[in-house]
DNA sequence: TCGCTCGATACCGGATCGGTATCGTGACGC
DNA sequence: GCGTCACGATACCGATCCGGTATCGAGCGA
């Protein structure tokens, strides 16, 4: 009997159906099923019957769910109790400034409701950096965008969103459904600083890297408001909240962006890892890679 | 933080030596290291001062271990508390009839005493079947000897034993340091059942099969009765207790035999895991393989 | 009877565990 | 001062476990 079944078992009796005890827990159903099976196994005792719509506790699950909320309980305040002596601990957090900003309060209302000991320090990169801090040490841990060069990051998907073309609403584009690149006469692209990361460079400003003119932009608000005013276009993530006056055309001919929780290869603290952890449970999405 | 590291973290605790509290939990020093550096590293406290003669606890350390006592003892109640609810398991154990008896004795001992609710039955096999039931179902887990003939058996070494030539104490032999079976000129071997196992049979009355003439024996104790009133000759482990007026002699060109848990291979239930992982830790020696 | 919704199962890649072999490092005796 | 020793740490390996996807069998209702 280790605590992580335990629950597991908590979840399931609670929710007295496997498949919402699953999603409440941030995993499928398959392994939950499994997990409840080896805790009966381990027991020697039925925790469960199984009923068409479906399940209840047997008499030795309602013995357990009694006794398991405290136990827990207990686990709970003897780790709290272990951090507070060795003191509060920081992590910096790296953001990209378009959805990752919104995400983020969401995560760190997470994070801080699992790990209240821990201070978050937020550190707001420009367009520049795609890696949000990472590459140059700022930060532990980033939320950002894929595609971007990877020097010994790796990073956990957390939403995958097509992106649009951003025009204003009186450009001729605007009332498409949908658009191609490919088929799309040159446009003026909003421009980006010169040291942004290529990959991301080249998805984010149309095929022809030649194309971006005028200031370079440095914030979303920036490239927004560069489209609204110098009627530039750009590419952003379609759920993108924009100002009154810009649409988002669907792109078809794009893969689309991946929102991503990203952090260095190489040995990440306990820390982060529990950040990471945290942010794709509070955004369930599946699939680890690097990137 | 699992309840399983808590274990380890007290045991190295109270022992303030890992080399020490690893013998303890019957496991070696390596995996008892990393599973503290572990706990640490979850829990984002140094647990221990590693001081030249082993560790002492830190003020987090101390935090900790004065906590986990009750938080483990309470995790044994709840568990015994859900076994108790669904009645007592019955486990059937098969012996053969040497040391594996006094072993038994040991591990019954220290079974009973981690799992009170589990009533054992001992099986207690004669020599035509090193397998002491486990081929016939009719027990669930068996102490024996290796090798014999393995059919579907899984088997853990409890412990390596070399085999000695029981002869009465005035056999020529008897004053012999050690013997070569390949030395020795035919001998009157003692007769196994007609229907015992073919590798078994052979590893145990020398290396002609023809030999073993007489009465089919079907214990130890006929065995050595046999030798010392007919002046026969037996082989059987070198610390087997033997009558007086016998004595074993060292054979120098025979591979030892094995004293193992055995159990079948396919699915055995969780009492018989917890069995054999309770025999293994009682009697502390490496080794699992088919056989 | 068909479709829907449960939990159960099969299978797979990655992580973890406990093992052996070996290393780095202080303490101690000569 | 230097070899020896004892301690924990590290590297690596095979077995197991964990969570994932795809799929199945069983009940229930339309």
């Amino acid at each position: 009997m280790d605590l992580r079944k335990l629950r597991y078992f908590v979840a399931v009796a609670e929710e007295r159906h496997i498949g919402r005890a699953a999603a409440r827990l941030h995993m499928t159903q398959p392994p939950l099923s499994r997990a409840i099976r080896q805790l009966e196994a381990d027991l020697g005792a039925a925790l469960f019957h199984r009923i068409p719509t479906g399940v209840e506790l047997t008499e030795a699950g309602r013995t357990l769910y009694d006794d398991a909320g405290s136990l827990l309980d207990q686990a709970d305040r003897v780790e709290a109790r272990v951090r507070a002596t060795v003191g509060p601990a920081t992590l910096a957090v790296g953001s990209l400034a378009d959805t990752a900003e919104l995400v983020a309060g969401r995560i760190a209302t997470a994070f801080r409701q699992r790990r209240p000991e821990v201070s978050i320090r937020i550190h707001e990169a420009d367009l520049a950096d795609p890696s949000a801090g990472l590459r140059a040490g700022l930060v532990d841990v980033a939320l950002t965008r894929l595609p971007f060069q990877d020097a010994g990051l790796r990073s956990h998907v957390l939403h995958v969103e097509p992106v649009g073309l951003v025009v204003r609403d009186d450009d001729p584009l605007a009332a498409r459904p949908s658009v191609r690149l490919s088929d799309l006469p040159d446009r003026r692209w909003v421009r980006l600083p010169a040291d942004t990361d290529q990959v991301w460079r080249a998805y984010w400003t149309g095929a022809t890297a030649a194309a971006d003119r005028g200031a370079p932009m440095r914030t979303i608000q920036e490239c927004l408001q560069a489209v609204l005013w110098n009627g530039m276009s750009a590419l952003a993530p379609l759920d993108q909240v924009t100002p009154a006056g810009l649409v988002t055309v669907p792109v078809t001919d794009r893969p689309p962006s991946r929102l991503v929780v990203a952090w260095p290869a190489n040995h990440p603290s306990p820390l982060v890892r529990s950040f990471v952890r945290i942010a794709a449970k509070t955004y369930h999405r599946a699939g680890t890679r690097s990137g």
